[in-house]
DNA sequence: TTGAAAGCGCTAACAC
DNA sequence: GTGTTAGCGCTTTCAA
């Protein structure tokens, strides 16, 4: 195709005076840049932004780590960050690790090589020190709160959500109290929801946690077996609405009453959570996906909250 | 940062030295390869991605044309796209639409100035005939089917699972039928939809489709309007299983019975229609999106169909 | 207001 | 095996 230079040369003017038309730069005369634009139109001529980009050593693209893309919550994280991207006229660059350190790492490269602007982390495999390196070659923001001043964060309170939920569950009378997580205690959500619940209750059972849920059928294999314990839980704590629903079924199957036999509560208001009516613990991760795009645009390093939101249903 | 050109200068090589170190080319004498990787390694370089591709002409980086990305359909092909790139090295590019035709436009510029070796198109709001042209710069795969032979497609057969349906409801002895579509009759699918609904129970009457469903909430709006239609459905087929969610919820809320009084049938196969037992038509747009990619991937111009599956459950 | 020319950082054809 | 060199297609001083 058709480069800069063939353009200058059928026009009659020099490279950089197409440049300067392909920039809207002043300082070109109507008649040049009338000149130029009919012949960048003859032929059908668009600027290489490999070329662009090189030069500029910039891309106005960025990435977004995340570990499973058939997840609702890390869907709502980009969703947000999608809706900004739009406004702001950037590419997003989806990248998913199934929480493999090293895929992360290799992700994290994007930077390096110049491929990305930032990057935002919506969960990680590897411990910041080896993330932190590269802040050097890009704008890093991470959807969970860090101190580390070279990142950006735009996070949720996971910790005062959970013990605002235990503590409910606390007052409603419940004891013996069960929870599912996606990762087990390598990941900060699981050691704060145990926190929570130890700040609440004390000493916690590790049998009554169950790792590893994402989905629905994950859901239904937990209460299966969290259901099957003795003392059986009075209630359960999801960390997702899917895998609340899923527990919801198994329990609904064993012909357990919601909430009179098993109180359930899952996270993120998902369709599923509205359909069974099970109460929810809204993180709002649309919004903190939004606001990490706009850190990451303006490459701020700035720790910004967003607040969550207690949905309470029938199911307790 | 450093450039070939020092690594080449402190290892005392030529650049096309380090070159082929970097790409791995024989014809490099051992002694050589450890001093320039020594090099590399103490300098801490990458190489630029963007000189790279730039002088490929070839960046391995696909682009999927996504209308909403918080609608679980296209969510989950992108799922499928994601699954195959990882496993191929490729990078995607989200490029959210929202049916606007112009933004797509746009995001089909990508191949036209080298950021994208293809795109894939999960649905569309252009007619072909501006598609096309794009197919001159890289490779074009859709995910509904087309006879155009420049495009390749990963596809279901629609119009045979709707006919499914409408057949499958015709012999439970429903004869008021309505149903959801995301879009109105500008959409392929709505107006398969449409023909499938004619070819077995005659002409249609317009009032009975309720146009503009993606979410829960559309579908609680739908049932609102469609149950109040005289004669009252028997049965609604809805476009989505989070908009059948929404319809089963308004339905129970005014005292239905799920199936006595009505009947729904959703697609997809998601959470929210396992956990309320909907009946579902599952489109296998995982697998969709898998074969979208290695079309892709592989510039082929192919016409791929994945079948259909039809999973019963109490709500029909 | 314009153009020449020096890069941006890399690959690969060609010569040795 | 290795180095020289001519680009890839663009932006941006600098001088005119």
């Amino acid at each position: 195709m058709a480069n800069i230079h063939e353009i200058a040369r059928l026009a009659g003017v020099s490279v950089s005076t197409v440049s300067r038309v392909l920039n809207h730069h002043k300082y070109v005369s109507e008649e040049k840049r009338t000149a130029v634009l009919k012949v960048i139109e003859e032929m059908n001529y668009t600027p290489n932004r490999n070329a662009v980009d090189l030069i500029r050593g910039e891309t106005k693209k960025i990435g977004v780590i995340i570990p499973y893309t058939n997840n609702q919550a890390f869907d709502q994280l980009l969703h947000g960050v999608l809706n900004r991207s739009v406004e702001n006229d950037y590419a997003i660059m989806v990248l998913p690790t199934k929480y493999n350190p090293d895929k992360e790492i290799e992700h994290l490269f994007m930077l390096k090589n110049k491929l990305l602007d930032a990057i935002i982390i919506t969960s990680r495999a590897n411990p910041w020190e080896n993330i932190l390196p590269f802040t050097e070659y890009g704008s890093v923001i991470s959807c969970e709160y860090t101190e580390h001043p070279e990142i950006g964060c735009s996070y949720m309170d996971r910790y005062a959500a959970y013990l605002e939920v235990f503590q409910l569950l606390k007052k409603m009378g419940h004891r013996n109290i069960a929870f599912t997580t996606a990762r087990g205690t390598e990941s900060v959500s699981t050691r704060q929801t145990i926190a929570a619940y130890e700040k609440v209750f004390g000493q916690f059972d590790p049998v009554y946690r169950q790792s590893d849920c994402f989905s629905f059928e994950d859901g239904m294999a937990a209460g299966q077996r969290l259901l099957g314990i003795n003392p059986r839980p009075t209630a359960i704590y999801a960390n997702g609405d899917e895998v609340a629903g899923g527990i919801y079924k198994y329990a609904r199957s064993v012909g357990l009453s919601i909430p009179e036999d098993l109180a359930i509560i899952g996270q993120e208001n998902q369709p599923v959570g509205v359909g069974l009516d099970i109460s929810t613990l809204d993180h709002q991760l649309v919004k903190v996906g939004e606001q990490a795009f706009d850190l990451a645009m303006i490459k701020s390093k700035a720790k910004v909250e967003t607040p969550y939101k207690m949905i309470l249903r029938s199911s307790i």
